[in-house]
DNA sequence: TATTGTTATACTCTATAACTATA
DNA sequence: TATAGTTATAGAGTATAACAATA
């Protein structure tokens, strides 16, 4: 998706060439290119396997992490969503039986969200196929390039962190 | 965004430790970390200037790169995205007067999209800022980092494709 | 006052299916 | 029949702002 998307600043020449890129593009474009397909492909076997969503089972994964439980804004925090967002998300998944809404000891304002046992039950099964997924899908890469691109990914995403 | 999200298939240990993680699974882990980051900062500076969406701006993008405009198939096949949505993109699109439609010369079920004048000097102007955006973001891997990164997201987009 | 969480509202983008006009 | 495009519908996710309860 968005793979043939060029945008810029000077038109198409008269014979049809395009003219060069700038290397930082290249890589945004093929960034994006390859997560949206990636992405479209993990929602729609979510969808189909577990009948949820990749923002579920992101929230999901952030409660398998805190066996205590998170807060709805350490929630919202660790995901980077809207507080609203998350209230929503919380909801389904409380409907369906996979988290629990708590009071908080301490502060009476605050929500503590935690896995059921089925949540963490069922979260571990979403995760072992999507994990059979993602090794389909990039683990046609050499382990060069892997390292390579976990290297450099890294860099990318701490430079976008001192923004 | 999602940054922390380590779906496991064991639980967290005792002192803490979170389990080894595959190393294509932090690739996808870091590929959607950058990339959702880098598309919330373009939408938002797309939405904040030029008052337009990720979306419309991919439609933009591709007209500019066929003069002659696009039939709306073929606007729908070049984004991946369905007919029906594209309707509703190029219908906003048109009401801004940055395209046209128009009538096919030999097959009058089919519709050409055109950018208009004001539709091309508009695309140009954001395509520009488009580049500064994503140079800035981008722009300070080291040259061999920005290659590297560059070839390994082709090989992976090209493995992709084979799936 | 500031924070937590919910609610209401509104806006994206998206897919699907039904429908028309035409090939 | 098959294709091109539109429309209607539905659902996903998101942000914002107003609000209640509590700190």
């Amino acid at each position: 998706m968005l793979d043939d998307i060029r945008p810029r600043s000077h038109p198409v020449t008269a014979d049809g060439q395009l003219p060069p890129e700038r290397t930082e593009i290249r890589i945004w474009l093929r960034l994006l290119s390859c997560t949206t397909q990636i992405e479209k492909i993990i929602k729609s076997k979510l969808r189909q396997e577990f009948a949820t969503s990749l923002a579920r089972f992101d929230v999901l994964a952030q409660l398998d992490r805190f066996p205590d439980g998170l807060s709805m804004s350490e929630v919202s925090r660790h995901l980077m969503v809207s507080n609203g967002a998350i209230t929503g998300l919380v909801d389904k998944l409380e409907s369906s039986g996979l988290v629990v809404r708590e009071d908080h000891a301490q502060d009476r304002r605050t929500v503590v969200v935690r896995l059921t046992e089925q949540g963490r039950s069922q979260f571990r099964r979403m995760a072992r196929r999507h994990e059979e997924w993602i090794v389909s899908l990039v683990g046609d890469l050499s382990r060069e390039a892997q390292s390579e691109l976990l290297r450099d990914l890294t860099l990318l995403k701490r430079s976008l962190v001192m923004e």
